[in-house]
DNA sequence: TAGATTGTTAATCGATTAACAATC
DNA sequence: TAGATTGTTAATCGATTAACAATC
């Protein structure tokens, strides 16, 4: 039963849950329990009963939780038993570091089309991708059906290439500029800035 | 007045509003107030003055805050009005970008040392620092009394790596692996896992 | 069966928002 | 002064925890 007034906070955690259950499908273990999973996360067991509660019963009394069952129920619900299409803008370090990273494959992902504004990198190659110019953005997001594109290029960047990709039709933007986007209430983005992390620790050092 | 029972919340929104304010500070923007930040950050004015009334009275009223004068206040209660020496351990592509990036410099951090347990990286230069094998790794940190560690490394090397750098005295770890860290409590971790981000904007597509 | 663990309800706790006196 | 915005208190809202009947 998918529901449509799921807490955000409860939807940012079903990912973590998913992590761990691959971790232990691979490790071999067929059944955990809510106590177990909780322990290895440092969440507690009755935060995850409540939150898997929003979207069913996945377990039996007494007995836990099916491994390979509860996985499989989670990527229905993240809608990751697909692979989506992405978009990757910016051709830097990073961007390069993150259009070889494997990891994001099998967990739902595939980076299918690269972009970059500098005419020396366009035209270049990496793995089986082609490094295309902006001008191609529209037309490729489209034709691809891209819907999630991630960000990688200057902060000073970030906002108009943004603004492009949702003009595109992409409706989610994972950002790695260190900047606050602007997006419509009827996009996503996410932000990933290591230096936000690292000031939230050393405030308690 | 650095109190000690602030919420884990409100302090992980202080880097957001901080970054702002340096935007803001580079635009020759001198005066702000909740209103307007929580505008640019998607953040209710109220919260704002609120999280920062945690920490004193850093506005005027009628007048807003001074962009310098709260910079400089939240760089403070971060502990980010100094520099911050890391440890960067595993240089694949993704560490690598990471040694490569200058944008934690002036934001109150600074790569100081690498390594990895490849005996053909060990000796390499990057920039102007050689990675190190992992042997170096305890008395490096001793001696340059570095305090927060970014973990790049596979994910079945990550815990161990983890455990080899609080053993050295790291007592912040930023883990890039795409694992759940278990550390102590008296140790920190954060975690970026940007499959996490992307999962949890499918749900809503 | 006896023991264990779920799913759910009720109680607690904490965070966000609203409102406004203080005051620049 | 008049207008604007803070800092703070009280009210609301939502999330977490505790507890337990259901049941595997």
């Amino acid at each position: 039963m998918p529901a449509k007034d799921i807490p955000d906070i409860v939807v940012g955690r079903l990912p973590i849950y998913l992590r761990e259950l691959s971790f232990l499908a691979t490790e071999g273990i067929q059944v955990t329990s809510s106590h177990e999973l909780g322990k290895r996360l440092g969440i507690s067991a009755a935060q995850i009963r409540k939150d898997l509660s929003h979207f069913g019963g996945f377990g039996k009394q007494g007995m836990g939780y099916n491994v390979g069952h509860l996985r499989e129920q989670l990527r229905r619900i993240l809608k990751v038993d697909q692979e989506w299409p992405m978009a990757l803008i910016g051709i830097g370090d990073l961007g390069r570091a993150l259009a070889h990273y494997g990891g994001v494959v099998d967990r739902g992902f595939r980076i299918v089309a690269l972009f970059d504004n500098d005419p020396a990198k366009i035209g270049q190659q990496i793995g089986d991708l082609e490094i295309m110019g902006m001008d191609q953005l529209a037309p490729i997001v489209r034709e691809r059906s891209i819907r999630v594109a991630m960000i990688a290029v200057p902060a000073a960047h970030a906002q108009r290439v943004a603004e492009a990709c949702l003009a595109a039709g992409v409706q989610a933007i994972l950002n790695y500029a260190p900047i606050t986007l602007n997006v419509p209430p009827d996009a996503r983005a996410q932000h990933i800035d290591p230096v936000v992390h690292l000031q939230r620790m050393t405030h308690h050092l």
